[in-house]
DNA sequence: ACTCACAAACTGACTAAATCACTTAGCCAC
DNA sequence: GTGGCTAAGTGATTTAGTCAGTTTGTGAGT
């Protein structure tokens, strides 16, 4: 079976975007534009840049014209039609991180370097910060895995702490203990500052489990 | 800004296919149908099963009608538009998995169940299937994953593991050193029926290790 | 009774030509 | 300058239809 032509059309737009030097945030050309340009109709060079927009390559901005998303270089992607989140479902994420991310821990605490460092530590922070104020707060846990230095490990972490804005809410309203999780955040730190990997590694495991157990005795989601 | 109609009806269809129990294989409402049901029309439907599509929640499949897809209950994806790999690439694929995979093949020691290992016992014979033979041939790494009895950890292998089959057939003819692979992989495999976590992790960090350096010391990609 | 060819009927794939809604940039008056 | 208006460009959606595959049932022939 030959790939639709909406499946070619993606490739030759991401094409475009790639061998133009396009990098997030720049516009491409509009959809008449494109339409005009591979003599086809709008609704389906619409129906390639919708495939395009599902995993973040492309943005839309009514009005304003397409351009290039944050995720287009991205290997692992969180979905983002992802089901409902429930008790079971966040503890089985919850024991995911139990194994990843003491690991990626003790690796940043190897390969630490100084703006690493210092986003690390905004992210600390950061995290005291009530909500409803910066909308782009950086998450600590996503920027342990950046202070690693590899892009891959960070994607992973970004892709599976990413739940929608509705779910954040309901689940800080039931599990979140800030004052614990910023300790727990600065003793991380400092295991990360004094390149002491076996306690990064520790810490990190201990403060997954510190959640895992406010989880498990907290009540039922809605 | 509000979410468009797009938006808006991708969330539906998922609500069609969610509450009505449809689980990855069963049809869905033709494109026709959810444009009377939804009273809009079909170009604006197809615009949402692209997005449905391009995450893998919806199948299309050409005079036939459309399907649930196999992933539509992911929470990470690999991304279906990712860009072509490089030497490069390939290497920092490689580096995150020594931080991830070690640690998983411990818990999966710990974990280890009669199911998970017969899945895993047939990676490794499937691994000397040479190419072109079944169509979905296990991974060897994923169902190591698998066998943490995670799915999420699951997941997050086959996502970082997907690859284009054009690209792999490159990178097994540069890499590849079945022989080698295979006695390092049943070596993992008895770790695992042992449930000894510390040999298999041990023996997972060095199997990545000598895959990096044939991968370091290959000649360039095309 | 069985089988095979064939013809609806249904499905996705795509076209064509508009209209509406929103954003941006330029211009002009104040 | 600064505010507001306007015009051009853009995405959003509609309407109506054609083309191309797949499935299924029917009926003729065996």
């Amino acid at each position: 079976m030959p790939p639709s032509l909406s499946d070619r059309l993606t490739e030759s737009i991401l094409g475009i975007i790639r061998d133009g030097g396009l990098r997030p945030g720049d516009a491409i050309p509009s959809a008449r534009e494109l339409a005009k340009r591979f003599a086809i109709t709008t609704p389906t060079v619409r129906e390639a840049l919708r495939k395009l927009e599902a995993t973040g390559a492309v943005e839309f901005r009514h009005g304003s014209g397409t351009y290039v998303g944050p995720t287009i270089n991205n290997v692992v992607l969180a979905n983002p039609h992802r089901p409902p989140i429930t008790k079971d479902s966040v503890l089985q994420l919850i024991s995911a991180r139990l194994v990843i991310e003491p690991a990626v821990a003790a690796q940043s605490a190897l390969a630490r370097r100084a703006e690493n460092l210092e986003r690390l530590e905004a992210a600390v922070t950061n995290a005291l910060v009530p909500p409803g104020g910066p909308a782009f707060a950086l998450n600590f846990h996503v920027e342990l895995a950046a202070a690693s230095g590899n892009p891959l490990l960070q994607e992973v972490l970004a892709s599976l702490l990413k739940v929608r804005v509705r779910e954040q809410q309901q689940i800080r309203a039931l599990y979140d203990n800030r004052g614990r999780d910023h300790k727990e955040h600065q003793a991380i730190v400092e295991a990360v500052r004094a390149q002491d990997a076996v306690q990064a590694e520790r810490l990190t495991r201990e403060h997954l489990d510190n959640i895992r157990r406010a989880v498990e005795s907290s009540p039922e989601l809605s």
